[in-house]
RNA sequence: GCCCGGGUGGCGGAAUUGGUAUACGCGCACGACUUAAAAUCGUGUCCCUUCGGGGAUGUGGGUUCGAUUCCCACCCCGGGCACCA
């Protein structure tokens, strides 16, 4: 018996995994997801974050796609002509690295994982049109990473410069800065970034730290973390240059500050240690020896280092002093680790009273302190404060400032610098350009030749693209592979012609993501990136999908290249993506999945073990998209038991349902019931999608899917059962693709459900007041049930219930909002008929503006209780075998002391 | 330290503008079908109770007829940033 109950179990999943091949292949053969560039429809672009070709797909890509597929098959039924490509993010060090160790070469590598990737994202049924694929380590798309660079180039927007750059001696390769999380290597959370100095290409873009900044506030539908997170990491500060003059040769100190208002509590001036000023400052005197040693130090430890948390600050007198512009004293200077070049002048003026690093340095070398901010209600002393004031106060010891409130003279002592030619207001960034250097083999060559005679070349775009050697002739393991082979390295200058040197280092895959969007627009175009009129029709991704870790790196460095690419002509979108979603993690016993904690759930078994619909339909339902998702086997069975019983559902009402017209008027109470909350279910479910709230909206469609099941619509009207069932598979479709074509097909539907028109919901059809009505019966039935159970009554005579109607709570609550007064119940219902009678148009102010108000009522659901219960006392007195009385609790007091809280009724069984 | 989120049953988690707190799912209990089991279906399921009720949405206050929702203070958890002058 049992061997027969598992063969049944085992045929179920046979038939699902049946049902999921015939229709890939009927979906593949009519190619009806092919992109069609002479609709007339709405273009509509969905896309989901390209993957690293891995190999072996994992939950998080399984989430990923069944929230892009789904809502990619949402808008195409709703009558869009929707894009949804699919490609690989193929350049990059893991396929360095995993042909070192299976002894190949990362072309294979990559081009076998790509295959394998593909080949189990196809398992899931997915609607990309295939025929957009791209693969980034595809000479016909590096090409234009090349020529974009040229492009760069020529507008000063890529350049190269010798700096301290970051470097992870586990990539053996510089890395951008943002690129490094927590002072190590993204990759390797346990190296720390070396800091070395280099000659890097750079992107410039600080061009557009503005930009990227201000155009923020036009992604109204991003979520605000991420933005939030763009915001802080450009790191855009309002502050004021002040022009400090060395003593004694009279040379400029600018410093950046954003808090003038401390001008007048300068007691020492840092400058960073690099900063070639210290230098020339102590040049031939006594100190030189002993600061440039202090250089040497501070360079033998990375900026990361140098600037860790609780570190303490460092720092050497140069013997030198300034003079402060606004009073001519005479201050120290200093070199110290605290200070960094690259940010602002590498120059701080030192106010210890009023900041913290500042008050500990002087703390430390023994420095003077100078109150110039006093706070309300007690005074600071400079000899005994244990630690700096940066709150708000007023000013002292700031001469004709004195008195102003600190905020306030930030803006008046700017002006006044500004007007004595001593300072001006200034913008500062965190941005740093974006270098893009990569001493590996498996990249983007840049298109650069070095010369002896002619010195950095560009590649003349002709020439492009500048092809990878074959793999096989370099030598892996060792530094960059790329210097290795000869025929690469060794080239002619394009300009004389001489020997010269090709650039052997590569481009970051970040530049290969950056600009991905815009290639699958016109993927086969042979002669440019993308035709303009194409990507400008398709541009900007109206819903982009991907996980939140690349708030900062990819998102910023594509709305960069966005940015940059429309100004070199490509294109005239401003921003790449329109909408951005960020989907959860997947996690399983409240922790991340991941080999180390031994708790991955490959999703392949999932698959192999019911099916791809399930998989899918599970990573929607079970959480919020955007919130973690915990993994549960449990959930699993759930989710098939639940389309199980959709197809008994189907199984049982196929052949007894129609597809003709509904009519209304013949309807029962109950019919039209359900008509009411099938319009109402497609109502909820198409918002809830829209708001990718695809586990309510899956839940909508499961609820109209458990209510259909109840006997009492066994003999409900043919048509009716028809549109209900006809809805469900409909809204399904986006969810479980593979059965709800195969059920399309057993109702006898032409055509596929993947392209079938999306439902409307009829308002007309929905009654609210019915079904608000209908659910305060069952409420009053269960509640009178439950009293006669606890009280043990058996036969009473006669039920009371005293209901106080929530309307016109809800009437009093508009009143009293709208007049701003106190209206006792009583008041409130002479108002609320004078409001009725009073016409329109003559009302005064206060009496249209309750007639707002309640308009605003009559349109959400109010019903009222008294009227609903008194039509179905017949109805529950048969129920109850008892009299029902009605009564009124109308009084706020009277109501409470009957325990009748508005919109439910008390009841006292007699 | 600063900036965002978030604290609700045994668990994951619902509550559109303040109006039945705990939707939906899991788990558990009982029942139906069955020789039995599995599957399926149905019913119940916050806590206490002297059976009148009473108490619960991190803690303490406030506004309100009514607060998970609004206001104030505090505690805890998650994430981001952090010698950036």
């Amino acid at each position: 018996m049992l061997i027969k109950i598992i063969a049944k179990v085992m045929e179920m999943t046979k038939n699902f995994k049946k049902i999921e091949q015939k229709w890939q292949k009927r979906w593949a053969k009519e190619k009806i997801f092919k992109v069609n560039e002479k609709s007339k429809k709405m273009p509509y672009y969905v896309l989901e974050m390209f993957p690293y070709p891995s190999g072996r797909l994992h939950m998080g890509h399984v989430r990923n796609y069944a929230l892009g597929d789904a809502f990619a098959r949402f808008k195409r039924m709703q009558g869009f002509e929707v894009l949804y490509p699919m490609g690989y993010d193929s350049f990059g060090l893991p396929a360095e690295n995993a042909a070192i160790k299976n002894k190949t070469n990362p072309k294979k590598w990559t081009e076998q994982q790509i295959k394998t990737m593909r080949e189990q994202q196809q398992l899931l049924g997915n609607s990309y049109d295939w025929e957009r694929e791209i693969a980034t380590y595809n000479p016909n798309y590096y090409k234009w990473n090349q020529l974009f660079f040229l492009n760069f180039l020529k507008k000063g927007l890529a350049y190269r410069k010798k700096a301290p750059v970051n470097w992870c001696s586990k990539c053996q390769t510089v890395l951008a800065n943002e690129q490094v999380v927590n002072g190590c290597c993204w990759r390797h959370e346990d190296t720390k970034a070396e800091e070395k100095r280099l000659e890097q290409w750079f992107f410039k873009i600080t061009d557009y730290a503005d930009e990227l900044l201000e155009d923020l506030d036009t992604l109204e539908e991003w979520p605000q973390k991420v933005k939030t997170m763009q915001k802080n990491w450009i790191g855009k500060s309002h502050g004021t240059e002040v022009y400090f003059t060395e003593k004694d040769s009279g040379k400029k100190i600018p410093t950046f500050t954003t808090r003038p208002d401390t001008l007048f509590g300068v007691t020492f001036v840092v400058f960073a240690p690099e900063h070639p000023m210290v230098k020339e400052l102590v040049a031939g005197t006594e100190h030189e020896t002993d600061v440039l040693k202090f250089i040497e130090e501070v360079k033998g430890e990375s900026l990361i280092d140098r600037l860790a948390e609780g570190k303490e600050k460092k720092g050497i007198a140069l013997g030198k002093y300034a003079i402060n512009p606004v009073n001519n004293e005479v201050i120290p200077i200093f070199a110290a680790d605290f200070a960094v070049l690259e940010y602002g002048t590498g120059m701080v003026m030192c106010v210890p009273t009023h900041d913290q690093r500042d008050f500990e340095f002087a703390e430390k070398y023994g420095l003077q302190k100078k109150v110039v901010i006093q706070p309300k209600g007690k005074e600071l002393n400079a000899h005994t404060m244990g630690k700096a004031f940066v709150d708000e106060g007023v000013m002292v010891n700031s001469e004709k400032f004195n008195g102003l409130g600190n905020v306030d003279a930030i803006e008046k002592i700017s002006k006044w610098l500004e007007k004595e030619r001593t300072g001006k207001r200034t913008v500062n960034y965190k941005l740093r350009d974006w270098l893009i250097s990569r001493q590996r083999f498996w990249g983007t060559p840049i298109p650069i030749i070095y010369c002896d005679k002619c010195g950095a070349i560009p590649v003349p775009e002709k020439d492009l693209p500048v092809l990878l050697p074959d793999p096989s002739k370099a030598k892996f393991g060792g530094q960059n592979p790329l210097t290795t082979v000869k025929e690469f390295v060794e080239t002619k200058c394009p300009k004389c012609k001489g020997d010269a040197k090709r650039e052997t280092d590569t481009m970051d895959t970040f530049v290969d993501s950056s600009w991905y969007f815009m290639r699958y627009c016109d993927a086969q175009n042979k002669k440019v990136p993308f035709d303009k009129k194409i990507a400008e029709k398709w541009l900007p991704v109206d819903q982009y999908i991907g996980g939140i870790e690349h708030a900062i790196l990819h998102l910023l460095y594509a709305r960069f290249f966005t940015k940059a690419l429309r100004d070199c002509g490509f294109l005239k979108a401003d921003e790449p993506f329109k909408r951005l979603f960020t989907q959860g993690m997947v996690i399983k016993d409240g922790r991340k999945m991941s080999k180390s904690f031994g708790n991955v759930v490959d999703p392949l078994e999932i698959i192999e073990k019911y099916n791809a619909d399930t998989a899918r339909m599970f990573m929607l339902y079970s959480a919020l998209p955007e919130k973690e998702l915990e993994w549960s086997d449990k959930g699993v069975e759930a989710v098939f038991k639940f389309l199980n019983r959709v197809i008994d559902l189907v199984e049982d009402n196929k052949n007894k349902i129609g597809f003709g017209k509904i009519d209304v008027k013949k309807l029962s109470g109950v019919e039209r019931l359900l008509l009411s909350k099938a319009h109402r279910t497609i109502l909820n479910a198409t918002g809830e999608i829209e708001k990718k709230q695809l586990n309510y909206a899956i839940a909508s469609a499961a609820r109209l899917v458990d209510e259909l099941r109840k006997e009492k619509y066994d003999s409900a009207d043919k048509n009716l059962r028809g549109f209900c069932i006809e809805t469900i598979v409909k809204l399904l479709a986006p969810f479980a693709p593979h059965l709800c074509e195969e059920l399309w097909e057993r109702i006898r539907k032409k055509g596929f459900v993947s392209v079938a028109e999306w439902p409307k919901a009829n308002e007309k059809f929905i009654d609210r007041k019915a079904e608000a009505g209908e659910a305060l019966l069952e409420r009053v039935k269960q509640d009178v049930a439950t009293v006669k159970e606890l009280a043990k009554i058996n036969k009473p005579k006669t039920v009371s219930l005293f209901v106080a109607p929530a309307w016109k709570w809800k009437a009093l609550k508009a009143i009293k909002e709208a007049v701003g007064e106190k209206p006792d119940f009583g008041g409130a219902m002479k108002a609320i008929s004078k409001v009725k009678e009073a016409p329109k148009n003559e009302a005064p102010g206060f009496v249209k503006s309750i007639i707002n108000k309640l308009g605003e009522y009559r349109d959400s659901v109010q019903i009222d209780e008294f009227a609903a219960l008194k039509e179905a006392t017949t109805q529950l007195e048969k129920d109850f075998g008892a009299k029902i009385v009605l009564e009124k609790a109308e009084k706020s007091k009277e109501a409470k002391a009957r325990n009748a809280l508005p919109g439910k009724p008390a009841i006292l069984i007699e």
